[in-house]
DNA sequence: TATAAAAACGATAACCATTCTCATTTTAAA
DNA sequence: TTTAAAATGAGAATGGTTATCGTTTTTATA
């Protein structure tokens, strides 16, 4: 994965930016934690830790620019903050979510689910499709089985009480 | 549709949130507008020409209050500002939306594209889906034949000046 | 209809994620 | 090494949204 940090400096350098540590650690944070769905102020925690001098107004910056480049996309899950997620390499963006409402764990699902559906966007619509969202809300199937056993408990405990 | 608006002060009175003007007025820009997918800035300016002495504060209350009730959907397209969307009434919630990324039109399509789609996520995933957001991005009709037309007259105009 | 408690209101201050400003530092190429 | 352009850090500014608070309105009851 080494070669992953040195691609994107290579990308950074060729359509002349510049190469600053700051910019060297934000994109180090983002491939250790790649699957976290970071917010600007994460990012911005865990670089002062690799480079305790950096300002948040840099984060947000090199973050802009990122995204700029297509290396990483902003998503926005309504709660106010937005995330950055590194994209999957060479691959398609990565823009399907699944946001549990119970304990707010964020998972991703196949990218290919769509293909029909776009096709018929395109066609019926005659919008020529560029990028899309898909977050489904729901509940995770480790939310399901807590939900399931608190109610079983509950119901021990009215048992008891009766 | 006038027993649209009495439907919603019904619900709102079951229950037992007061009935007041305000509601109501907000409640009849959000009937008038129902394609527009208005700002809270937006229902405010509009409701102020029904019922000027409003304060901004409370369109937000109130815009609050319909997204619990379910009458309303808040809507969030990444540009900084929450948009809410009147739902169709009995219906699934509206969440389809085509976004262009020439002139910012947003257009909405049809409910049951995802049916398909949410049946393999609740399968693979184990994700018991309660609702969901489609985006969009890319190019309406419009924007594309105005796209075109620009790129017919700069190539005229590279002709006469060569 | 009068009354009173709870709910809702308007004005505006506070909040907070993000962007902007600007003086200083760093980068990269000659 | 020099130099101009780019990038940085600190913090002020911005702007959408929420919280506060004293006043007004609503609704249930008498």
């Amino acid at each position: 994965m080494e070669n992953r940090v040195e691609r994107i400096k290579k990308q950074l350098h060729e359509q002349s930016y510049k190469l600053t540590p700051q910019r060297e650690a934000t994109v180090q944070v983002l491939l250790e934690n790649e699957e976290d769905h970071l917010s600007a102020e994460d990012v911005y925690l865990l670089v002062k830790e690799k480079a305790p001098e950096i300002g948040l107004a840099t984060v947000y910056r090199t973050l802009e620019l990122l995204n700029e480049l297509e290396v990483v996309d902003k998503i926005n899950f309504g709660d106010g903050v937005s995330r950055y997620d590194l994209r999957k390499e060479g691959a398609s963006h990565s823009h399907h979510h699944l946001v549990c409402i119970e304990c707010g764990a964020v998972d991703e699902i196949q990218e290919d689910l769509l293909a029909e559906v776009e096709k018929i966007v395109e066609k019926d619509y005659q919008f020529k499709v560029k990028d899309h969202r898909l977050t489904f809300h729901g509940v995770c199937h480790r939310c399901q089985a807590k939900v399931k056993k608190n109610e079983e408990s509950a119901e021990a405990a009215s048992l008891h009480t009766n």
